[in-house]
DNA sequence: GTTAGTGCAAACCTTTTGCAGCTCT
DNA sequence: AGAGCTGCAAAAGGTTTGCACTAAC
């Protein structure tokens, strides 16, 4: 049973030959709206196809990409030198990720057409990708974080444990 | 001869070491109004100390990045996965990129900052960094190209060399 | 039946790390 | 003197490539 969506159907129309692989692939691209890394994307998928492999991954996001068909991100590089990736469908939209927790909201609205606008009158410039990412805290962290500075100002009274656990870190 | 720049200062202030090294490296980062990455800091370094090691580069970069001394740009990754470093003093703006000729242009204005206030107001979220990066074609550019895509589609009447001279592929 | 796409192994590029020795302050 | 830095070598991430085999059209 295969989803039909806006990928999908674009390749099709391409004459890409969909393939077992490329479906679970854009299924996992396109829906969701995860903004999933090739690492990621890979394990998700190995678990419908365990002999996938992790250069097919590559493979086709390169593919997407180069086809105009996905966008690249680096979400302000919140845990890595990971990209992430997602459909260019969309309409323009600006990236707000959490350094704290890796929530990552979506901005949409006036002041990104009026910057694209503008700067395309001021250059003489034609646009044809446009990214804007912004790193900080998100409402929910901010106060997390100033409790925790307010504990760490405190003599310990027993252990502590940093709540960071979401985060991958370099081994 | 040392030249005096925000960097140098910035980091005098902060107690940090002013080693041989790094006051190369930062007079490159500093003036010169150039976006470079590391391996051509660290060549233009090499060429005042030739013992100077790619690994210092790499340190001194992670400390100002850190330091939130210098932003990390990968100017929509036009050529090639490296990130590009500039002094993080001035005041923000977008990162205009050629994609055929690598050109940066830098966009100040008010759209820039009204996007910024817009995120805050709307998530509730502190901004601690913001990137702006657009991809396209600028006016020479552009009339290149059509000049180009004009010879592609003439019968070719001798070699013709594609001006892109300047780009660096992976072997 | 063709030709594009896959898997595997190995290469590649960029960045980080461990450690001994050097050098700023 | 001593902590902080550097250079070197080696490793680690993340991504790409060459090639023989497989499968989509």
């Amino acid at each position: 049973m295969i989803a039909h969506n806006s990928l999908h159907d674009a390749l099709k129309e391409r004459g890409v030959r969909l393939t077992r692989q490329r479906q679970i692939l854009l299924d996992l691209i396109d829906k969701t709206g995860l903004h999933l890394d090739a690492e990621n994307l890979y394990r998700l998928a190995k678990q419908q196809d365990p002999k996938l492999n992790r250069v097919t991954v590559y493979r086709t996001l390169k593919m997407l990409k180069e086809g105009g068909l996905v966008d690249e991100l680096d979400l302000m590089h919140w845990n890595g030198e990971q990209h992430y990736y997602e459909t260019r469908t969309k309409q323009e939209h600006a990236h707000v990720v959490c350094l704290r927790c890796g929530k990552v909201e979506e901005f949409f609205g006036e002041p990104l057409q009026k910057l694209r606008r503008q700067i395309e009158e001021h250059f003489g410039f034609q646009i044809l990708l446009a990214r804007t990412e912004v790193g900080g805290y998100c409402a929910h962290c901010q106060v997390l974080r100033a409790r925790e500075m307010h504990a760490a100002a405190q003599p310990p009274k027993g252990p502590s444990k940093k709540a960071d656990s979401n985060r991958r870190r370099r081994k």
